[in-house]
RNA sequence: GGCCAGUUGGUGAAGUGGCUUAACACACUGCCCUUUCACGGCAGCAUACACGGGUCCGAAUCCCGUACUGGUCACCA
């Protein structure tokens, strides 16, 4: 029996050939040194951190030159899918503005002219190459049960041999064409191997973008590349996937580096010519016990991208992050170029870190109070606001019922050379500026002067401040001589420099004043400039608060 | 265990044989600035090139070995 015959038997689905497919997806008529480029995540329905780094670079490089960058769906272990885990994918990418040209768009459409995007609508097309090696005594079909491969490897721990199906363990392997086809009819359960062509006495060799040159022994296992329920196993759909939509350039974490030899023999034998591999290194975390390990989905909320859209993280900060963590130049071209953002720096292979670096959220949060302190006041306006709509209700309120004076606040010390780093997150804005809204300033406050205690000091201060100095037309520098004539005349020192050569001959200072009224305005004794404050408070309120001292 | 990779201060990292008495950033400490808090400036911290051999006039940088860490060895991706 011919293979072709046995082919058919195993195929009798398969309608077209390979030429028809390599027909259908032609190469990519795209500018010299494009990079097609692809996020391929199982639907597992979100994004993890490290994923992300990987999709920022996938979509950026094509950016850079011009390509294609893709979304692809692997979903050939069905244990692996959860519901609605598509959408989550899209959704993640999306808060995070990476932009999809070609792919899985939504949880029902797809776009672009080399789908299916999803592995698991793209059987025939496995089907069709798995024909075609088989046609080729490339590939066989293997009856072996899931009990007959663990004795296998129990036999090859107990002799210390490599662990696998190849050479004289690879039993279907010898069959013939007769046999396999007369097991098939009768009904047996098979899967389709690679029939390995490999030496593990030879070397290949991948240059990996960012590793350099790595040298492997050649793969000699007889993998599977249909599994029984009829769909590819990673590394066949791998190689057909990225094959027949023309990708140049994938990336991926570096658990895949040890299975390259498969998919470089793969490439090889299908013939078709293998992409640049990038294998990026894993983000870690540091343990309680302070053993690194992957950062891990299940156990790190900071791990799902989703933690940072909760958290009033700005995307733009966490990418920054991620590209300070993907190329090491980065840090410090952003520093030299503050109003430009990611699109513009250009990202480099070579620049990447090789180990998986540790993941430093006090770093993350130090560049997002860096990037919020960049943005204009109104920008800050609409994304807090819009990081409340969703998740604290009562602060959009108040923040749409007082827009203008709401960014005015936000505008306090900012938009200028070194704008105030205060806001690290939408999320915690609320607990830097909660006291300028008369809706959150009731109940039970606590307050603590500082150094001025005593309660009668504390009314003649406020009172003597209203009544003879507050003028809301000063302005700052008027404002703060009068502050410092009002301590003058209560016996406080005004001058600075004076008080702390001589502490010990005044009271006070006019600190401890400027505190006083702090304090009595807002209950904290750290907020932004108090001119400005008071100006935006306006003499009501001032009034009112002060009234709970006199 | 086999195969592959990695190892620079608390953390991220620069560095590709002499320019390195090893950048920079985060964290921390102190000082300055300053009406508070931040910001910013300056200084400091951390006795940082895993260890042992070699090559070389010269090594964090090249070679070999050891240790440790990580990855992988599925009809998972």
């Amino acid at each position: 029996m011919t293979n072709q015959e046995l082919a058919d038997i195993m195929f009798p689905d398969v309608k077209h050939d390979v030429d028809y497919y390599e027909k259908l997806y032609p190469e990519r008529n795209l500018p010299e040194g494009a990079v097609v480029s692809r996020f391929a995540p199982s639907p597992t329905g979100f994004v993890h951190m490290g994923s992300l780094l990987a999709a920022l670079i996938e979509s950026k490089v094509p950016k850079e030159t011009g390509g294609v960058f893709y979304l692809r769906i692997e979903d050939t272990d069905g244990k692996r899918s959860v519901e609605n885990g598509i959408q989550g994918i899209i959704d993640d990418l999306k808060n995070f503005d990476i932009e999809i040209d070609e792919g899985v768009i939504s949880e029902t459409e797809q776009k672009g002219s080399y789908g299916p995007y999803i592995q698991s609508e793209r059987k025939e097309i496995y089907h069709t190459y798995a024909k075609h090696l088989v046609e080729e005594g490339l590939a066989y079909p293997c009856f072996c049960s899931q009990e007959e491969i663990d004795e296998v490897r129990k036999m090859q721990e107990l002799n210390k041999e490599r662990i696998g199906i190849y050479g004289s363990y690879a039993k279907c392997r010898f069959l013939t064409n007769e046999e396999r086809a007369a097991r098939i009819k009768k009904g047996e359960p098979y899967i389709v191997r690679l029939k390995s062509p490999g030496d593990f006495y030879k070397k290949v060799v991948l240059n990996d973008l960012v590793r350099g040159k790595i040298e492997f022994p050649e793969n000699d296992m007889d993998v599977v590349l249909i599994k029984s329920d009829g769909l590819p196993l990673y590394h066949f759909a791998h190689v057909i996937d990225d094959h027949l939509m023309r990708t140049t350039h994938v990336l991926r974490g570096e658990e895949w580096v040890s299975s390259v030899p498969i998919h470089l023999q793969l490439f090889q034998v299908l013939g078709f010519t293998p992409p640049q591999y990038a294998h990026l290194g894993v983000v870690m975390k540091i343990d309680e016990d302070g053993t690194r390990r992957k950062l891990s989905k299940r156990k790190d909320p900071e791990a799902a991208v989703s933690y940072y859209h909760e958290q009033g993280i700005p995307v733009e900060a966490v990418k920054l992050y991620l590209m300070t963590i993907a190329n090491s130049n980065f840090e410090g071209w952003w520093d030299q170029n503050p109003t430009l953002g990611i699109d513009d720096f250009h990202f480099d292979f070579k620049k990447m870190s090789l180990s998986g670096s540790l993941f430093d959220l006090e770093k993350l949060l130090n560049i997002s109070r860096s990037y919020i302190s960049r943005l204009r006041a109104s920008e800050v306006y609409e994304k807090t606001l819009t990081w409340a709509k969703e998740f604290d209700f009562e602060f959009a309120h108040i923040l749409e019922k007082y827009k203008d004076y709401s960014i005015a606040i936000f505008n306090i010390e900012r938009e200028q050379k070194k704008p105030r780093k205060d806001f690290e997150s939408f999320s915690t804005i609320k607990k830097n500026v909660w006291y300028m809204y008369d809706e959150y300033f009731t109940g039970e406050l606590t307050y603590d002067f500082g150094k001025i205690q005593n309660p009668e000091e504390i009314r003649k201060i406020l009172s003597t401040y209203l009544e003879d100095y507050y003028d809301e037309c000063d302005d700052k520098d008027t404002w703060f001589s009068k502050i410092k004539e009002l301590s003058t005349r209560l016996g406080y020192c005004s001058d600075m420099k004076e008080y702390k050569q001589n502490p010990d001959s005044y009271p006070g200072s006019v600190a401890d004043v400027s505190t006083v009224i702090r304090v009595a305005t807002t209950t904290s004794s750290m907020t932004p400039d108090l001119y400005e404050i008071l100006k935006l408070l306006g003499k009501e309120r001032i009034q009112k608060r002060f009234q709970k001292w006199m």
